[in-house]
RNA sequence: GGCCCCGUCGUCUAGUGGCCUAGGACGCCGGCCUCUCAAGCCGGUAACGCCGGUUCGAAUCCGGUCGGGGCUGCCA
């Protein structure tokens, strides 16, 4: 039997970290099986689903490189992949559990139950709420029929136990006696979220549901469903959840955790990617940093680890910065002229001589725009960082070295790195002064700030006439400090 | 309260009775390199929650305990 996943995202938010990695596991488990990797939308909350959510959900995956064979968006045998569409087929399950006596309909109110359900608890055993069955169907059906509100709800033996071999947990076992008869149908006449996933997962013939571990104290209730449809159930993973950096569970008060809001940040998608790979998972053999093609070969779900894994994103910058590197010089480029506004020719001409330094020694991308900054200002417009300008600019040392550097740059030729290296060094040992003290203030004075790309190739980027302007403005400024 | 899951360096993890005086990675610290910052290279810091048991031998098996988490909804 082929596998068959799923990834049933509820378009109630954008997709969350904690959902994209239990994608990225079911991506992988049928890429390496050669399965299916199926999107379905669990939109079963009305209430909260938004279609624009919807939209982003696809974006983000697709942005992660997790491309799916059914779904929405790319249709399948099963319709549209929404359960909203499908209200027609849920119906029909209860009411063929309503016919068989499985399922009842129950008219307690929520007050009622709750009365309930705090009884059962105050009684120090099993909090389960006694069934609400009236043991009449036919009389249900008339006051239902009759406009009174109720729901449907499974009626779940009161005795024996749910049994299954869970991939990541081992076997488990749950005593019925502990189940409460849950609601199949809410009042609204919409199917809840156990019937209708559970209806779906049956019917697309899903061999593997592989989600959070949040979800493996309802996994009886699901076989439960599966059973009474007559079908076997599938194989279960309960993956590990995802917890902030406090050790609490993942919220939005650990900030955006979308995966917009990495896509926005400037990170890479294959470092995302990698990233994620590496929480609750390990490629083995030491390695940290590998391709989506390599993990797709030696990825199983068997592999996935039991316990909960928090989301820092520390490492991420790191992977992040491994793959800029990694990444094709023109490709780099590519990748950051959309952060970079409208650039004049020659602007562009400076970005792409130095893009390769800044390449380099970037994290985020939007940290080269920053980086290449100095280029596309004005001569005359350059603004000081004021802890550079202090630091560098306002010692005893910062104009020789302006002065000094004006008097060897200012007929150099020919204007390459090499000759512009040669020149200033020359430069230092006539003033007597280090490298760091002699050439520190010329890179203030060019990019305003004590941090920038290597400074000779900048002045080569940046031409003869601008380096001199530049040192020249800096210097007049040194000199009438009061003119800052 | 009840049911269930989990517990190796700060973080992600390797580890399935001896190869573990516990390995890798990120981070951090120090050094080298060096025109700044990165990168790179070298070195260092740092963990089996605790208590019993099984065993010649336990991070690995069992029990307990403590700690964290999930579920307990007409959310998913």
């Amino acid at each position: 039997m082929s596998v068959r996943v799923r990834i049933a995202p509820s378009p109630t938010g954008s997709l969350h970290v904690g959902n994209a990695r239990s994608a990225l596991f079911n991506w992988l488990f049928a890429r390496h099986h050669g399965g299916t990797f199926i999107l379905r939308l669990d939109d079963t909350d009305v209430e909260r689903s938004e279609e624009h959510h919807v939209v982003q959900i696809q974006e983000s995956f697709r942005w992660l490189g997790l491309d799916w064979d059914e779904g929405v968006g790319v249709g399948g045998p099963h319709g549209t992949y929404r359960q909203s569409d499908r209200l027609d087929r849920y119906a029909e399950v209860v009411d063929g559990f309503l016919a068989r006596g499985i399922a009842y309909r129950d008219f307690r109110s929520p007050d009622e139950l709750d009365e309930l359900r705090r009884a059962a608890q105050a009684a120090g055993g099993p909090p389960r709420v006694p069934s609400g069955a009236s043991g009449d169907p036919v009389a249900d059906l008339a006051r239902a029929e009759a406009g009174e509100s109720f729901t449907v709800r499974f009626a779940v033996p009161a005795e024996g136990a749910v049994e299954f071999d869970d991939v990541v947990r081992g076997p488990m076992r749950f005593d019925l006696a502990n189940e409460d008869d849950f609601v199949l149908v809410r009042s609204s006449g919409m199917p809840t979220y156990h019937l209708a996933s559970t209806v779906d997962d049956v019917d697309y013939e899903i061999t593997h549901v592989a989600r959070g571990e949040d979800l493996l104290a309802s996994t009886p209730k699901h076989i439960l469903i599966t059973r009474a449809m007559g079908a076997e159930p599938p194989t279960y993973a309960h993956m590990p959840l995802l917890f902030g950096p406090d050790g609490k569970k993942l919220s939005k008060r650990h900030g955006d955790t979308s995966v917009r809001a990495f896509m926005d940040a400037g990170y890479l998608p294959e470092a995302m990617f990698n990233f994620m790979c590496l929480l609750g998972w390990s490629y083995g053999e030491d390695r940290e940093v590998f391709s989506k093609e390599e993990a797709v070969a030696a990825f199983d779900l068997d592999a996935v680890g039991k316990n909960t894994a928090v989301f820092d994103t520390t490492k991420l910058d790191w992977l992040n910065g491994e793959y800029i590197r990694a990444l094709d010089g023109t490709d780099f480029v590519d990748r950051v002229r959309p952060m970079l506004g409208d650039l004049d020719p020659e602007q562009e001409r400076r970005f792409e001589a130095i893009a390769s330094l800044v390449q380099e020694r970037t994290k985020k991308l939007p940290e080269a725009a920053d980086q290449v900054g100095f280029l596309f200002v004005a001569d005359d417009a350059i603004e000081f960082d004021e802890a550079s300008w202090r630091k560098q600019m306002t010692k005893d040392f910062s104009r020789p070295a302006l002065e000094g550097g004006l008097a060897v740059l200012g007929d150099l030729e020919p204007w390459t790195t090499e000759a512009i290296d040669g020149a200033l060094r020359g430069n230092l040992e006539t003033q007597g002064l280090n490298a760091r003290k002699g050439l520190q203030p010329l890179r203030v004075a060019l990019t305003g700030s004590a941090v920038s790309p290597p400074l000779f190739e900048s002045m080569e980027v940046l031409g003869k006439d601008a380096t001199v302007a530049r040192l020249e403005r800096a210097l007049s400024m040194v000199e009438d400090p009061a003119g800052d």
